[in-house]
RNA sequence: GGGGAGAUACCAAAGUGGCCAACUGGGGCAGACUGUAAAUCUGUUGUCUUUCGACUUCGGAGGUUCGAAUCCUCCUCUCCCCA
């Protein structure tokens, strides 16, 4: 299976230009993936282009690593009905660290055949001048050509500055440069970069003469139609900061069937022939849940780390496995908090002798008392994984360790507190 | 520059002097069912109060009134049409 039919295999095409795959097999080609570091880690979202490059390197070519630091000062249009708000140099230099040392996890920069290479296309723009540019790159270029995309073509009603309108050429001369100082011909990216991707190739062939090529993959989105990558908390990111391991891996964890179904190809490395296996065993035994497991797992190492995944896992199997709250008894307090990890927790003193609303709102669990008795009416609260109700009062004796209790909030929604008896 | 329309809770959208904490839909949360799935059904969705009820909220600031999301004045912003 070449390279293409992999990728289309997995639901990672979109688009591709003519003659890619003859391309890729002609030569060890060097391809690009652009990141705009407009947030201070990746997400979930962004590992879609960290898989397609992680394939191509896979396949023996070498890919290239583009930080933004240039065009995140701009603003991407494509996608976006309204202007955006332009970002601070230091927050894009600190978003262009942090998201640098995450892709650094994911691509090989070692291996001397095909090791990664890392730019920031901020080196060759910051010294640009504004006539030289439009002199030598946008005369290749006519506006004819850039309105026709459709990330101006859906602003010319409401309207987009000059600034986000040159984005494409700004993109488009990174392709031109690469292709120049590293020989890169091929560009990958979501399918909303296809028109910034295509003004690159345009650019190199009237420019300097040259073919070059590109694929994108697909939007992620999921079965019902909704937004790919969003929980409760909002994003799912890649940084433990921002999303802890337990969180992440219990995102994927509740996937649907369907979703599921797809993410495993897109996601994860596994083969084929494993991957239609897991899925065929999902179909006999559904309730297992297997594919989500699998699927959770792999991303989970892929992302974090091994040791992660099993705290993960370990809180998973206490939280909605068969184990009990009594497990924890006789565990030392520093086990303890490395299974509830990614849990939220709080301390709140004295909350021995509290009634549970308001246990519920002081610990900062549930946002006010309303909606705690609310809670507590629809029996839907827990403690130490019992349903309780409007009357309880937590003893001492509930306290795991002397300390803990385990709130919950319907199935999913867990709470660590921890309490000095008065 | 001229004329017109509008701003209501997370979003959309009713409400045009008291019955409005505000119809309805979406979204969120929960319950039932199940497999931590999907679909479906049900409840709930300003704050405080066990209940009664109290308080804050309808772009902003004032005013009229026993009483205002609703009427008046000014201000801010948005949209549309004609130049």
């Amino acid at each position: 299976m070449n390279l293409i039919e992999e990728l289309e295999w997995r639901g990672l095409i979109h688009d591709v230009i003519p003659g890619t795959q003859e391309q890729l097999e002609k030569e060890q080609t060097t391809g690009y993936v652009g990141f705009d570091p407009t947030a201070p880690s990746l997400h979930i979202g962004n590992l879609v282009p960290v898989v397609l490059l992680k394939h191509l390197q896979r396949a023996g070519h070498k890919p290239i690593v583009l930080m933004g630091g240039a065009t995140g000062r701009v603003g991407d249009p494509s996608g976006k009905d309204k202007e955006r708000q332009l970002l601070d140099a230091e927050v894009i230099e600190s978003n262009v660290l942090t998201q640098t040392a995450q892709l650094q996890k994911f691509i090989d920069f070692e291996n001397t055949d095909n090791g990664a290479i890392l730019v920031n296309n901020y080196d060759w723009f910051k010294d640009m001048n504004f006539l030289d540019f439009i002199r030598e790159t946008g005369k290749h270029i006519t506006i004819n050509y850039m309105m026709a995309k459709d990330s101006v073509k859906n602003r010319l009603e409401g309207g987009m500055s000059f600034t986000e309108f040159s984005y494409q050429l700004v993109q488009g001369y990174d392709f031109l440069k690469l292709y120049v100082d590293y020989d890169c011909k091929l560009q990958m990216g979501g399918s909303d970069q296809w028109g910034n991707i295509t003004t690159g190739t345009e650019l190199i062939r009237r420019k300097a003469g040259g073919e070059a090529f590109a694929l994108t993959a697909p939007l992620i989105k999921k079965a019902d139609g909704s937004k790919f990558g969003k929980s409760e908390g909002g994003n799912v990111w890649l940084s433990s900061e921002l999303t802890t391991p337990y969180e992440f891996y219990q995102y994927w964890l509740n996937t649907s069937d369907e979703d599921a179904e797809n993410y495993i190809k897109v996601f994860t490395f596994l083969s084929r022939s494993e991957i239609e296996e897991i899925v065929e065993n999902h179909n006999k035994e559904p309730h297992l849940r297997k594919l989500q497991k699998r699927l959770a797992e792999e991303v989970t190492k892929l992302v974090h780390s091994e040791k992660a995944l099993n705290v993960a896992r370990a809180s998973t199997e206490l939280l909605f496995g068969r184990g009990s709250v009594s497990m924890l008894h006789g565990m030392e307090d520093d086990e303890i908090l490395s299974v509830f990890d990614g849990v939220p927790q709080a301390n709140l003193n004295d909350a021995v002798g509290m009634g549970i609303a308001d246990l519920l709102h002081e610990s900062g669990f549930l946002a006010s008392k309303g909606e705690a008795r609310r809670a507590l009416k629809e029996n839907s609260i827990s403690v130490n994984k019992e349903k309780v109700n409007e009357a309880f009062v937590l003893e001492e004796k509930a306290l795991i360790n002397q300390k803990y209790v385990l709130l919950q909030h319907g199935k999913k929604k867990f709470f660590l507190l921890s309490t000095i008896p008065g």
